[in-house]
DNA sequence: ACGCACCGTAAGCTAACACTTACGAACCTG
DNA sequence: CAGGTTCGTAAGTGTTAGCTTACGGTGCGT
């Protein structure tokens, strides 16, 4: 399935990918169609695509002559759970530090 | 004051900033001593001290010789607006969609 | 004052990235 | 079958991003 553990965070980093995502979310759509949108030609779509779904965030499935491209329920919560990783992970850490000062005191 | 409004999602993109913002979350530090645990040298960890700090993520403070660098608790709660924002409107629009797949002709 | 440690910045290099055009495959319609 | 879509991929280009080395500035200790 999702090739890459962790890449949530990095494949989102680009503009025209989190755009795209965002798109997805409001209704799946084919390549052509996410492409009028944007500022981008149509083989960039399809090659932002192809990251994303290595990332395991869309899925697509072939309609006719078409491909639909849509949001991955499983791409969508692993991401989640890597932003309250995260999350949490940085904010216990940061309370502690601010609670001890034990450290270095200036 | 952060410079871009969606610096978030860029900066943290990269491995080393990440890396970089979550031993801050444990402790302030100085710049060398982020270096030391680091597969990289440390200009370039000044250099992503610099990103970091005009994303607003962090703040520094001269302590003698040295340069200290901790997180910002501004910067902080930026990005878990940030971070919300995205989250809650990806998922409204997604459960929206969901419950009303007849749209998916354009 | 002298030397040493710590740091920021400039200059330059390299690899990665986003993008384009060109081409071929698969599909539907007349 | 012929023609027109829709799409993925290959090949090539320009830019950017992260990194290194080199250098100058500042503060501290002897």
């Amino acid at each position: 399935m999702a090739t890459n553990q962790l890449a949530g965070w990095s494949v989102l980093g680009d503009r025209t990918r989190r755009t795209i995502f965002e798109r997805l979310t409001n209704r799946p759509s084919a390549v052509g169609d996410l492409a009028k949108g944007l500022p981008v030609s149509r083989p960039a779509v399809s090659q932002h695509l192809r990251v994303l779904k290595e990332a395991g965030l869309v899925v697509d499935r072939p309609a006719g002559n078409r491909r639909i491209y849509a949001i991955n329920p499983d791409g969508l919560g692993e991401l989640r759970a890597e932003l309250d990783r995260f999350w949490t992970s940085a904010m216990t850490a940061y309370k502690a530090a601010v609670e001890q000062p034990d450290e270095e005191k200036t």
